[in-house]
This record gives C-alpha cells, sequence and structure tokens, in this order.
RNA sequence: UCGGGGAUCGUCUAAUGGCAGGACCGCAGACUCUGAAUCUGCUCAUCUAGGUUCGAAUCCUAGUCCCCGAACCA
C-alpha cells in the first residue's frame, strides 16, 4: 500500500508532533474479554496498529478485564489469536488491566486523602434517582461530606473483604448538579466478590471503567487513546481522573494521554453487538462464534476471508466520525479482489447434470493438463470420458435470445478441454434428466482446428472420476439491511444464510488440502473448511460468489436498498406558533435583555446607531460583548463595518473562548477596523492580522509593517503579479478563455497569495479580466 | 428537556476561503477458453434559509434532521 491513509486523526498526530506535545505515538487497541472479536473490531485493529506502523510507534494490546463477572481466559486467547492472524504485532507482552491493580487502588487512596473521593452507602437505587437525569440535578448523597479518615479506613475495609457485593462503593467527589451526567459523582470502585481469571481471589474489589481505563493509559504511556464515539461523553471523567491522579513516582502524566474518538463500524446485513453475537451463539442459531456466517474474525476467518481482505477493507472504508452504514458489498469487493489475485482455478459442478458424448470411444478416458491458473506453469490432470457432468443451470431448452450456454443444437466449449454440441434431452416423466450429444473430437485442449468460437465456455467434471463433496454455500445473515434498527432482530435472520449442496468435484482439486483457496469456475471463491474437511471427504466453504452481471435475481437478499432521501417536505408555516415549542436562541437572549438593563440599553444604543435589528441582538449576547464593541467604538465609531468584522471574523476566531482571554481589547479591535475602513489593507490582509491579533495579540499598525501587510494600489506590481500567474498556469488559461469561469477564483487566489494579502481583490479580479480577453 | 457529537453522489470518504476529487455500487461498450478478471466511457452529491467575501462545502446567524449519554457494563 503506498498511499499514504490520512484522516481526522493523522492530522491530529501531525499537530501533536509538530508541536512537540508527544515525541513518539503509542496507541493501545483495549478489548474486553468476554466475546469474540467481530470486523467492527477489525476496523478498530487496523487503525490503532496502523497508526503506530505509519508513525514508527506501538501499539499495546490490553485486556480490559475489570469485571470478573463477564470475562473469561477464553475470549483472551481467541482474541490474541485474531489480531495475530490480522497480521499485527503488539508491543510487549499482552497486558492487563488487572495488572494495574495496585496502583489503581493507590491511587484511589490518593484521591480519598485529597478530598476527591469517599465511599457512598446508598444503594443501586438510591443512587440512581439521586443522580437525577437531562432534565433534573442530581443531589448529594447523604454520605458525601465524611471525614477523609473515615472514608480511607472504609476503603480499605472494602478490599480487606469485610462487606458483602453492593454494601457500598467509592465515588469521585466532583458536581452532582454536572450536566454531564457521567461527572455526578461517578463510581470509581465497588465490591466484587469473584474470581478473576487472572488475579484470583486476590481482590474483592474492582475499578470501573471510567477510572481504570485513563490509568491503564497513562500508566502504559500511551499518546492516543482511540476509541469508538459512544465515549464522547466519557471523555470528561477521562480528563477528570489524569488530572486528578499523578505517575506512581509523584508526577504529573507525560506524556499525558488523551482521548479521541471515531465511528464504529457499521455494517448492513449483520448484528455487531457482541450481546447480540453471544445471543445467536448460545441460542445455537448459528454454530458457534466461528460460524462462517458470523461477521467474527474467527468466523470470517474459517470462511476463508483473508487477513489482506480484511486491512484492505479497513482502508477502503476509512476513518472519520459520522456514523455510518456501510454497505457490506464493499467487505465483498475487497475479498473478491483479494481472492481474484491469489485462488487458483479448479472445476466442480454444485448440480451435476449428466451429458453423454455419443461419439465418444467407449471406456476411453482423456487425461488433460489444465493450468492451475492461466498464465502459470503449474498444471493440474483432468480426466475426460464419454459422461461430463455440467452445471443444471447452463442448460436450457428454451434459452432467451442470447443465451451463451448449452441447448438443443447449440455448440459450447467445456473449459481446457472439448467442444460438445447437445443433441438431445433424455426425459424421465415429461422432466428433462439428462443430455445426449456429440463432441468435435479435433478440439482437445479447447480450440477447434478450423477455429471457430462457440458462444459459450462452461465448467464441467468427468462423470466417472469426480469426487463428492459437500459444498456450503453462505449468504448473509439477515434479510434486512438493519436488523436491529427496531425491535427483536432474531425475525429477520436468514433461512437460506447456509445452503449445503452436495456437488461433483475434479479429482486433483478435491486432493487439496484444508484450509486451501481455490476459486471454482464461473462459481464463486471457496476455501476448504479447515476443521470439517476430512481426506476423501472434502468440506468447501463459499467464500463468496463471483460477481454476476449475467444473472439477475430478483427478490433475492442480493438486492441493495436505494437509501436516497425523500425530498424534504416544505414544513406548512400556519402561523399558528406552538407553544409547546422550546425557545429559540433569538427569545432566548430577548429574555435575557429583559432582565438585564445594561444589555437593554446596548440593544437601544444600537439601534439608534442604524444597526439592524438582528445584529443589535447578537451583539448584546454577554455585557462583555457590549464592553468590548463600546470601546471598539469609541476607537473608531463605525458601527456597520465593526459589527460585521466582529460578527463574521472574530467570533470564529476566538471559538467560544471568552474576549477576556484574548489577547486583544475593544479598543484594539477599534484600530484594527479603522485601518480597513482607511484603505490601509485589503480585506484579505486584515483577516489575516486579525488571526494574529487574537492569537498574539500586538499593535495592528506596526504589525503592517512587520508582517508586510500594507496594502498596494501599484497598478503595474499587481500586473506582473497576473502575467506570472497567468504565465505560471498557461492550460488553465486557455481553459479560462474556452469558457471555465470557475478558473477565475484560482487565479484570484493565485496572485493574491503571491502578493501576500496585499492587493485589493477587485483590482486583481479587474485586471485579471482585461489580461485574460487579451 | 440538559450535555456531547454529526450532516458532501445510492454507499464510504476527500477537498482546512480558490476547478466538489477518489473508491464501491449501477449503467454502457471493448476484450475474453470463467456472462469472472481486465480496459474504456457514463450517470450521480455539499441538510435548509439568510449573511460576510472578488470568491463559501469550508466563516457567521437562525433553523431542520440524525447519533450518543441518566449499569455497582465496557
Amino acid at each position: 500500500m503506498t498511499t499514504r491513509r490520512s484522516n481526522f486523526l493523522t492530522e491530529i498526530i501531525d499537530a501533536d508532533l509538530a508541536a512537540g506535545r508527544v515525541s513518539r505515538v503509542a496507541t493501545r487497541f483495549p478489548p474486553e474479554p468476554n466475546g469474540y472479536l467481530h470486523v467492527g473490531h477489525a476496523k478498530s485493529i487496523c487503525l490503532n496498529f496502523g497508526l503506530a506502523r505509519d508513525y514508527a510507534g506501538t501499539c499495546n494490546l490490553r485486556m480490559d478485564d475489570t469485571n470478573p463477572v463477564k470475562e473469561d481466559i477464553d475470549y483472551v486467547h481467541a482474541i490474541q489469536k485474531d489480531v495475530a492472524w490480522l497480521g499485527f504485532e503488539w508491543a510487549g507482552e499482552v497486558r492487563f488491566a488487572s495488572d494495574y491493580f495496585d496502583q489503581m487502588y493507590d491511587a484511589a487512596e490518593a484521591l480519598i486523602r485529597q478530598g476527591d473521593a469517599y465511599i457512598d452507602h446508598q444503594n443501586v437505587e438510591e443512587i440512581r434517582l439521586n443522580r437525577g437525569d437531562f432534565t433534573r440535578h442530581g443531589v448529594d448523597s447523604p454520605h458525601r461530606t465524611r471525614a477523609i479518615a473515615e472514608n480511607l479506613q472504609l476503603f480499605q475495609a472494602m478490599r480487606a473483604g469485610v462487606f458483602v457485593d453492593g454494601t457500598c462503593v467509592l465515588r469521585a467527589k466532583i458536581d452532582m448538579t454536572h450536566p454531564n451526567v457521567l461527572m455526578r459523582d461517578p463510581l470509581l470502585y465497588r465490591i466484587r466478590h469473584a474470581h478473576h481469571h487472572r488475579t484470583g481471589d486476590k481482590w474483592c474489589i474492582y475499578p470501573m471503567y471510567d477510572y481504570a481505563h485513563p490509568l491503564e493509559d497513562a500508566l502504559e504511556g500511551i499518546t492516543h487513546s482511540i476509541c469508538t464515539l459512544e465515549f464522547e461523553s466519557n471523555r470528561e471523567l477521562y480528563d477528570w481522573v489524569l488530572d486528578h491522579t499523578r505517575h506512581p513516582q509523584g508526577e504529573a502524566w507525560n506524556p499525558r494521554p488523551r482521548q479521541y474518538e471515531f465511528a464504529r463500524l457499521g455494517l448492513g446485513y449483520t448484528v455487531m453487538s457482541k450481546r447480540k453475537l453471544l445471543q445467536l451463539v448460545e441460542d445455537k442459531r448459528v454454530n458457534g462464534w466461528d460460524d462462517p456466517r458470523m461477521p467474527t474474525i474467527a468466523g470470517m476467518r474459517r470462511r476463508g476471508v483473508t487477513p489482506e481482505a480484511l486491512r484492505d477493507f479497513a482502508d477502503l472504508i476509512g476513518v472519520a466520525k459520522n456514523n455510518s452504514l456501510v454497505d457490506i458489498g464493499k467487505l465483498e469487493f475487497c475479498v473478491r479482489q483479494d481472492l481474484e489475485k491469489r485462488a487458483p482455478r479448479a472445476m466442480a459442478v454444485l448440480q451435476p447434470f449428466s451429458l453423454q458424448l455419443t461419439n465418444w470411444p467407449l471406456g476411453h478416458t482423456d487425461l488433460l493438463e489444465i493450468p492451475w491458473k492461466n498464465g502459470e506453469a503449474a498444471t493440474r490432470q483432468v480426466p475426460f470420458g464419454r459422461e461430463v457432468l455440467i452445471e443444471r443451470e447452463d442448460f436450457s431448452e428454451n434459452p432467451p435470445a442470447d443465451w451463451k450456454r448449452l441447448s438443443v443444437g447449440k455448440e459450447v466449449r467445456l473449459f481446457g478441454a472439448y467442444f460438445v454440441r447437445c443433441t438431445e434431452v433424455i426425459r424421465e416423466n415429461g422432466e428433462i434428466v439428462g443430455l445426449l450429444g456429440t463432441v468435435d473430437l479435433e478440439s482437445r485442449g479447447g480450440e477447434a482446428k478450423d477455429g471457430r468460437q462457440p458462444a459459450g465456455t462452461l465448467h464441467w467434471v468427468d462423470a466417472s472420476s469426480s469426487i463428492d463433496c459437500e459444498l456450503r454455500l453462505y449468504d448473509r445473515l439477515f434479510t434486512v439491511e438493519q436488523p436491529d434498527a427496531d425491535g427483536d432482530f432474531l425475525p429477520h435472520m436468514n433461512p437460506d444464510a447456509l445452503q449445503v449442496l452436495q456437488g461433483q468435484m475434479e479429482p486433483a482439486a478435491a486432493a487439496l488440502p484444508p484450509a486451501t483457496h481455490v476459486q471454482l469456475m464461473r462459481v464463486g471463491y471457496f476455501y476448504s473448511d479447515p476443521v470439517d474437511s476430512a481426506p476423501g471427504k472434502p468440506v468447501w466453504n463459499r467464500v463468496i460468489g463471483l460477481r454476476d452481471t449475467w444473472t439477475k435475481a430478483p427478490g433475492r437478499t442480493e438486492g441493495r436498498p436505494d437509501r436516497r432521501k425523500e425530498p424534504q417536505e416544505a414544513k406548512k408555516d400556519d402561523g399558528k406558533k406552538d407553544t409547546a415549542q422550546k425557545k429559540n436562541r433569538a427569545e432566548w437572549r430577548a429574555e435575557k435583555r429583559a432582565s438585564t438593563p445594561e444589555l437593554a440599553a446596548a440593544y437601544g444604543r444600537y439601534a439608534a446607531l442604524g444597526l439592524e435589528a438582528e445584529i443589535a441582538d447578537l451583539l448584546t449576547d454577554e455585557t462583555d460583548i457590549v464592553a468590548f464593541f463600546d470601546a471598539a467604538l469609541r476607537a473608531h465609531p463605525n458601527p456597520g463595518s465593526l459589527s460585521r468584522w466582529f460578527l463574521n471574523d472574530l467570533e470564529g476566531l476566538r471559538k467560544g473562548r471568552p474576549l477576556a482571554d484574548i489577547p486583544m481589547d475593544g479598543a484594539t479591535f477599534g484600530h484594527f477596523v479603522a485601518l480597513l475602513d482607511g484603505g490601509r489593507i485589503t480585506v484579505l490582509a486584515g483577516k489575516q492580522l486579525l488571526a494574529h491579533l487574537v492569537a498574539q495579540g500586538g499593535d495592528p499598525v506596526a504589525l503592517i509593517g512587520t508582517l508586510g501587510l500594507g496594502k498596494v494600489d501599484d497598478h503595474a506590481a499587481i500586473q506582473a503579479a497576473v502575467d506570472a500567474v497567468l504565465a505560471a498556469l498557461p492550460g488553465e488559461a486557455d481553459r479560462f478563455r474556452a469558457g471555465d469561469q470557475k478558473l477565475l477564483g484560482v487565479f484570484i487566489g493565485a496572485v493574491l497569495k503571491q502578493m501576500r494579502g496585499s492587493a485589493d481583490a477587485g483590482a486583481v479580479r479587474q485586471i485579471l479580466l482585461d489580461r485574460l480577453k487579451a
């Protein structure tokens, strides 16, 4: 893969590296060992390990085993196997969250000593009730003010096992009225008298994810802790934990890990939650975690999907923050693309159908040498005799006009063998049970002496030597694209997701060992089942069918729904205002003004200055905006341009930061706008200058000189720049003259860039148009 | 209802104020000892409405829609 993958995470890493926030990249893949990994995890694995590889960093494999009642050692082994199979190598040994239980405990005691955590004896219901919800604040626990010494003693008692499960918990002391519910005194530790797959019975208290995870990352020196979108709200708590704990040696965490979230993989026609996959396994609706119908890595591996295909798929779908539902056809594309390159070709018929060649010498068998793959040297022997078996659906009694296969009187080529012609159908009770035909004995190897070309080529096997084989055909596990969209997903299971056929295979292919890929010609890519195949009794899994542009199969699950949106219906505004509607922002501000005389006065003042109501409204959002704007007005009494630059540019640049935090005061802003109104600098230069003022402050007039932003009115200088740009872009100039108007922007941009924003865009545009006319 | 995210071809994803690009799918054709592969071409998108700007997917304002969050799960 030579393409450099880039996404919002690589941008963050690039910036971190450039700014020196980190000096190396350390990621981790942290599964909970409570189930098998699926293709969604594969995306995460490729991301985390891929980032580590691309930046010459490291990626740890860490089992997030903080809940002993759900986790199991068997899963640990399966996970390791899957990650390794995907082709990734983790740094050092496999890590376990449980390796850090001692440090986590110590950090918790430190939290208590700092007064940042307490033991709560409320029960589950009380805690839930007192946490409040989205509409109500929480209320403090009665135990929130317990003395530090008592908290410490209770926590030690918790650890010592004096309490039964559920007696009490350790909670962080944050804020029960916090708008983020996760920050309302989150639980840090709970009591669980349970056997842990690794620490055995050493512990009877276990840390919660939100407390454990940041510490695991920090202890391992992770720089970029990448997780899925549903953890966005948890990030605030992640940061709180790292802000309130220190390295065992006593320093603040360095590097300080940061959490970033990306969209998990949603894939059509399957389910991806571990809970649902576990249910399929436990209810025996599939044959285990590695059932080839499952979206698990183990299932896909057994089906015959390769690690390369899975990695290609991860690259193909990219990484972003959009909730997305990926078309399963993309996975199928990657699988086909990979297998097309690697799979040797062989022949088998799914539904054998007899063709007797009446002019073939009785008892004679011809051994043909056919290459395993076109253009490659290796061959295998393929017997050919008087009776061959072809695919039932390759014969039609009443073929359509463009039929390229067999029908009565028509000639086809049997791949790598002979031309045959069907002369007659054999019927039993009116049903066609076989065919009679003739062979062109001169066409051995598939070429006729006279050079004639039949319309089609079929796959086939020799009836007397072919081997019985079991062919397992897989289809999508569910019949609808989003089985878990609403309600129960089980009714949507595809009963035909597994179809078992008894077919006939050419001997050389049937002798291939288990875990071998082949393309069964004209049928699909197959993989000899690594578990159920036995010598002399081959079992083949169809990994994926060949792309089929011939058979349109209406009603099959292949159909892809068009998810095109209905054109949005224009909302009818019948003038009747819904009184239950929530307040919009303007109404909210109006209310605030009504209760703040200072804002109301400013609003009146601004309106009197001739500002539009909407502008005056926005400027009176907060009192510090008013103060800032008033100062600017005193420095430069032009409300119109002042308000435009404030609202359209400064508001974007400060990105929600309080005005007090930016190193530019209102008067300076006024002086800045005066520069623009006075024609000292251009709009483009103004934007650069403002960005500088917001970031670093300074004196606008002096900065014009330092940054070289002074406006150039010299017509000749602009003309020279225009000519230089046009000379550098001759092709574009021609295209523009040919009518491609969009390119004018490219020219203007290039000239402006060359003149570092010092030329007026309007003037540049005019000169450009003049020049291009010539 | 509160907080946090998100909205670009049918799907996934780029464009960081300057030519809306790529891939999948689909369609058409060429080629073919696989109706495969390969090759060529084509169809198809910036949530809406205002504003700023020479120029807006990108900046501002207002709205709409979608997702996540109220386990002693992760």
